[in-house]
DNA sequence: AAATGTGAACGCGTTCACAGCC
DNA sequence: GGCTGTGAACGCGTTCACATTT
């Protein structure tokens, strides 16, 4: 095996969850005419502490310079790779509701080389629909869409109920990516990587904040 | 300070993040006609070990049987308050574009107890337009909905450049929750929390995970 | 007998602090 | 002199394993 790719698998997880946010403020300042960055600029762009930063950057190599900083565009490019973000990822969504089309007719997935190549849902009535410019395919269509276009990521957004059903779909046409909306928890073999996002959780985890300081006020106001 | 309070301040952070996923299978199990769990059963239906469920709920104080489990219901209620899901919480959504308007016609915040109470835009073109059956506001609308309606929570879904505005806002008309779709890093004062959601970070950890996979299958086929 | 609640062990992730290099 | 890269220290969160309780 390649030293690339060893040292691209020892990445900590923690870790590769702050690229992005690092390669986000690289690009900001690069867009800025900002050649160097310090690691306390960056961090500070990126929200975190520059120690972490510099572990993080550890990583990936030894792309800084001692008493100087860190070159943008050839950092930029190094986190690129790391993440595997020279290619395009063809997506497809999973699930037509709502929070489906929502998703569906969101730009913010294409500015970042993710391509929405697919809509598909379980619901006969719903397939052949056209959202966001694009016609409704059925679930019996992923097989080829992996084969013919290489989708690798699949993005859940179907009800809670059909998630497992929608994943396992995905997972038997070779998806091994899944990105799940749905407030459900899924199950997938080893080798499938999921992760979760959910919006009810994120507001229940923000009511307890919140009345967690309503206590307080009323106790030493 | 009472003993609920003082208990209820010290759940770790990793334990309150794991709580809607208890109560959401809580509610799950009640929905099916079951009275009683065992944390064994309660922390498979949640996705995660029963020690961790044990340890988490431990933080609420003793609600369990030794030799016999969970009561549903009981337990349910208990999360619940320590989550401070009895009240209601009035929720506003800033920024009117895609995803706004998606989250604003999203249903998932009303069936656990989010009210969403006011959409507001920046841009005076977009004030007026009736989204989701509402009439978007202008921002100069927040103080009033915090001090008469209770606002307490905001989700900014503005474009990243609008972010940090549309944040000091919501700090400034006196809210402490703030839930942030942008793809930015905000500041705030202390005591108020804010947690961020970001769709193409996700993308982009799993475009990382698909590409590990792929180089593993070159290397080691 | 069965399952909770919890101290102790463990491991991962973050921070510290400084050696090493420009 | 200044800033990176990193071993060591630290702390938090998870897991283990069992004493405790019904």
């Amino acid at each position: 095996m390649s030293a690339a790719a060893t040292a691209r698998r020892e990445i900590p997880e923690a870790s590769v969850a702050r690229l992005p946010g690092y390669l986000r403020a690289l690009t900001s300042l690069a867009r800025d005419g900002i050649a160097s960055v310090s690691s306390e600029e960056l961090a500070a762009a990126a929200g975190v502490s520059s120690a972490m930063l510099r572990k993080d950057l550890s990583h990936l190599g030894s792309y800084g310079v001692r008493g100087v900083g860190y070159d943008v565009e050839r950092l930029a490019s190094e986190i690129t790779s790391a993440l595997g973000l020279t290619q395009d990822w063809p997506v497809a969504i999973v699930g037509m509701g709502n929070l489906g089309r929502a998703l569906a007719a969101y730009r913010g997935f294409a500015e970042r080389g993710f391509r929405v190549i697919a809509l598909l849902d379980g619901d006969p009535r719903v397939v052949g629909e056209e959202v966001a410019g694009q016609r409704v395919r059925p679930m019996a269509d992923l097989p080829a869409l992996v084969t013919e276009e290489g989708l690798a990521i699949g993005v859940i957004a179907t009800p809670s109920d059909g998630a497992q059903q929608a994943c396992d779909d995905l997972v038997a046409a070779g998806v091994r990516s899944v990105l799940n909306f749905a407030p459900a928890v899924i199950a997938v073999p080893d080798g499938v990587v999921v992760r979760k996002v959910d919006l009810s959780t994120e507001l229940q985890i923000l009511a307890f904040h919140g009345q967690r300081v309503a206590v307080e006020e009323v106790v030493a106001p």
